[in-house]
RNA sequence: GCGCCCGUAGCUCAGCUGGAUAGAGCAUUCGCCUUCUAAGCGAACGGUCGCAGGUUCGAGUCCUGCCGGGCGCGCCA
């Protein structure tokens, strides 16, 4: 409906410049808004203000020929200029209630759009290291992304959802090396944990699973695991200098093909864990795509020869730099380290290269906010490539801030007793977590309330919205027990009958549907969505405590009904948006 | 020090990409169940939109400068 309108309002000012009646340069975009008063109409626009001074008109006469040009429409009640020269459309009451009808035939369709035209748009999204579990941290990175990728898809887009797995480099040699520490001990061998290795639970976990199949085969000794190796932290040496040359002993002592099965086993049992968990919450990925992949078929080298040859790289200390200072970035980045190994940020290169060959129209990364300073060289390195930056969008997710009982609740990965995304589901529910993470808008801190997460009352939004879907369902239970039946074709013919304010209110609220699922997929903002849920079941509950719905008269009793079928039915295809389920009873 | 994000009611936050009298929820106070689920509804109370300038018909929204908070500034990933 908005979309008609606009085009209604557009093709007035076009006829009015080919009448020569306004300059062709001031042919503007229309835009429409929803009014906040009631009395401004359903839609207004403000294009008579912005046109005035172009065209050198008085905002509320050029209103009035923009109105004239307009003339009767079926649609369209009346048209006001109000105030200094706004626009007001008020829609006939016909086209206000055809919005019922729509609802129930489109289904679970309705307020799908067709505004990404099939675009292929890849989100990327978690892509947390595999080297342990996922915390809540990467929770609201999980629901965020899953929530957008629903919305793009439902504004036309065809979305292909990611995960990379960074199943290369070092933090997965130290995990490997983690869960041998821990086999070792569990062979019995008294060997210092190292102070920058992987300290859950889950890594003895791994270490049991080596150590039921191979036994204490793979054993070696103190002596031969430590001799020699420089002091770790608490002995008052340095940590990373410390693990990177147990890395390299631990490698010596096993061979290559036994230090690749104990980091393959790190590396299997940890996605597989991370690929359960976000099943479990109703998050599911189009692909896993492997980092180390990227390596093994070239593309970092190809990549990095690709700028060579462009000569944005040069030698410093031995390492290989890329000039990505002259692309917007603060300073040069290394693509290669002195001892020959290229760098993460080399293989993300090839990666957003790689997806950029893969003919994605756009991407969307979206990643925690600490990881903001990695943006600039990221799309230097796309300019450097001549990839289009803007076809590149980074989303940054805020940190969550668990609370409970008032109380902030604290994590710490180095303890190894963070909270797991895991944990809190199993605590709050999938629902309510899912909800949570997407109701504030990305960009902000969220407070995570575990207490109001879990309450069953109105206080708690999910629940306040799932009850509205279960009280429609409760109302057509209690029809068919009052051995009354529902004729949906008389109520949306005597869609007349709702008259009430209540009723208008629901239905101006089901009309914006459609067009808040394209502002939010356009903005990526899926908390638009959570936001318009709780004003409509708030609006349905309102009514339901005004109203009753089962009435003698059947004309009137179809119309409320088809309305609360139509309202059920938004609230479904809008929870289903952010992975919250829908039920029919509570 | 530099960069990014955020400052809106006591608290947590919206504010539709510059519009009309700044809105919700919670908290507080007062009402509503012999009637389709009270997991609900109604009402009241509550604001120098961090501060100061600027842009214009019009600014919570855009620009500049301060103040306050978060995060980031590795040959880690």
């Amino acid at each position: 409906m908005k979309n008609e309108i606009e085009f209604l309002i557009q093709s007035a000012i076009i006829s009015l410049v080919n009448a020569g009646a306004l300059p062709e340069e001031v042919a503007a975009e229309v835009t429409l808004s929803r009014p906040r008063e009631a009395k401004h109409g359903d839609y207004a626009t403000s294009i008579a203000l912005q046109l005035a001074k172009p065209a050198r008109r008085k905002p509320r006469e050029l209103a009035e020929a923009i109105v004239a040009v307009i003339g009767e429409d079926a649609r369209i009640e009346r048209i006001e200029i109000a105030g200094p020269g706004f626009i007001n459309i008020h829609l006939s009451p016909a086209a206000r209630q055809a919005v019922i009808g729509e609802i129930l035939a489109a289904a679970e369709n309705y307020g799908r759009s067709r505004l990404g035209a099939g675009r292929k748009v890849q989100v990327e999204f978690v892509s947390a290291n595999p080297t342990g579990p996922l915390h809540v941290g990467h929770g609201r990175g999980a629901a965020y992304g899953a929530a957008l990728a629903e919305l793009l898809a439902a504004a036309g887009f065809s979305v292909h959802r990611e995960y990379y797995v960074n199943d290369a480099g070092r933090q997965m040699d130290i995990l490997a090396v983690s869960v041998w520490m821990r086999y070792l001990q569990r062979c019995g061998i008294d060997v210092p944990f190292p102070a920058n290795a992987y300290k859950g639970d889950y890594v003895r976990e791994y270490a049991e699973r080596l150590y039921t199949q191979e036994g204490d085969g793979w054993a070696v000794s103190r002596q031969q695991l430590l001799d020699n190796l420089p002091p770790d932290a608490p002995e008052g040496g340095d940590k990373e200098t410390y693990i990177d040359a147990l890395i390299a002993r631990v490698r010596e002592l096993l061979g290559d093909n036994r230090y690749r099965f104990v980091f393959e086993l790190g590396l299997n049992l940890t996605l597989d864990d991370i690929r359960d968990d976000l099943a479990a919450f109703g998050v599911e990925y189009d692909e896993w795509f492997s980092e180390r992949s990227l390596t093994e078929r070239g593309r970092v080298n190809k990549v990095i020869e690709q700028l060579r040859d462009a000569n944005l790289l040069y030698e410093k200390n031995g390492a290989l730099w890329f000039r990505s200072s002259e692309f917007g970035d603060e300073k040069d980045r290394v693509v290669q380290r002195d001892n020959g190994q290229t760098t993460y940020f080399a293989s993300d290169i090839a990666y957003h290269l790689d997806k950029f060959e893969r003919g994605f129209e756009r991407v969307i990364d979206i990643w925690g906010a600490d990881h903001h300073g990695y943006i600039p060289r990221v799309m230097a390195a796309l300019t450097a490539l001549g990839i289009e930056a803007e076809r590149l969008d980074v989303l940054l997710v805020q940190f969550a801030i668990l609370y409970r009982g008032g109380e902030r609740v604290q994590m710490s990965t180095r303890s190894g007793s963070f909270v797991t995304l895991r944990e809190l589901r199993e605590e709050v529910g999938k629902d309510a977590a899912r909800f949570f993470y997407v109701m504030r808008a990305a960009s902000q801190h969220l407070d995570f309330d575990l207490d109001l997460a879990k309450s069953q009352s109105a206080d708690n939004p999910v629940y306040y919205i799932q009850y509205a879907h279960a009280r429609v369902a409760s109302v057509m239970r209690q029809l068919a027990e009052r051995g009354l039946a529902h004729d949906r074709a008389r109520g949306l013919a005597h869609l007349d009958r709702l008259t009430s304010t209540h009723e208008q209110a629901l239905i101006n609220l089901l009309g914006r549907y459609p067009e808040l699922i394209e502002s939010a997929a356009l903005a990526a903002e899926p908390h638009q969505i959570a936001q318009y849920l709780r004003e409509l079941a708030q609006g349905f509950h309102t009514w339901y405590n005004a109203e009753q719905f089962i009435v003698e008269d059947a004309e009137l009793r179809d119309a409320r009904l088809d309305l609360c079928l139509a309202v059920q039915q938004v609230i479904c295809n809008g929870l289903h948006l952010l992975g919250v389920s829908a039920p029919e009873t509570m």
